[in-house]
DNA sequence: GCCCAGGTGGGTA
DNA sequence: TACCCACATGGG
């Protein structure tokens, strides 16, 4: 993705954060709720959440299913595998070599703080499991973010390439904006609400994918067309 | 063949 | 802080 491309749509009007609960009402007339799960298992969320950085949907799968064909998605197979083996298995997502590393350092991680258990993850309050991951070398913002909500249910808006930018192109904020601002303006104009937030994502994800298999003009397409 | 995809960390000025 | 860049496969 890059940023500085030429904005390739008409002006229109900007778009308020105030608008953001009427704009989820929008894409889940459109799309239905979503109900979206992103892995089989908690667990799996959170390896997916590692494996799909920068990648398309479709080659992490592919590294999933390699995953669960040689059975070793889970905390103890995946902390005993060699990291050549891992990378072997997961080499259709990509950046094999740099993924294979960043998940056994998560592992390690995991083990060290949780003893490999996700309900005692699961039972730690406030921001300390989200400081935790980000200390965890490979996992940024997003990736952490996609595992608390995503796998501990936590209402925690996940910042992604897509939300970025769908709603820089309704000019609701600069694409360039840190990821910290993003998320605030979202969680701001929002019920922290993990269903909400879980659903919504998921919605633009799913609008995200739409506009990529059209090329057509956003405005002729999208869903959110009334708020230009 | 070319472009891009649900990021992150390291290096340089 | 603000940019560059490497990392890599698979689909359109």
């Amino acid at each position: 993705m890059n940023p500085s491309r030429p904005f390739p749509y008409p002006k229109s009007r900007k778009l308020k954060p105030e608008e953001l609960p009427e704009v989820y009402r929008a894409l889940r007339r459109h799309f239905g709720h979503q109900d979206w799960w992103p892995g089989e298992t908690p667990f799996e969320v959170m390896v997916g959440a590692i494996l799909t950085q920068n990648t398309a949907w479709s080659n992490l799968e592919k590294a999933i299913a390699n995953l669960r064909q040689a059975g070793v998605l889970s905390p103890e197979a995946l902390r005993k595998i060699s990291k050549k083996r891992l990378a072997a298995l997961i080499r259709p997502a990509g950046y094999f070599n740099i993924k294979a590393e960043r998940l056994k350092s998560f592992i390690q991680f995991f083990f060290k703080e949780y003893g490999g258990r996700l309900d005692r993850m699961r039972k730690e309050r406030g921001t300390a499991p989200r400081t935790k991951l980000l200390s965890v070398k490979g996992v940024g913002p997003e990736t952490a973010d996609s595992m608390l909500l995503y796998a501990l249910n936590r209402p925690i808006f996940v910042i992604d390439a897509y939300t970025k930018r769908i709603f820089a192109r309704h000019r609701m904020m600069n694409f360039s904006e840190s990821y910290d601002v993003w998320q605030k303006v979202f969680m701001s104009a929002l019920p922290r609400q993990t269903s909400l937030y879980n659903d919504f994502h998921a919605q633009i994800v799913a609008l995200g994918k739409a506009l990529c298999k059209t090329s057509k003009p956003l405005c002729d397409y999208c869903p959110l067309s009334r708020y230009l």
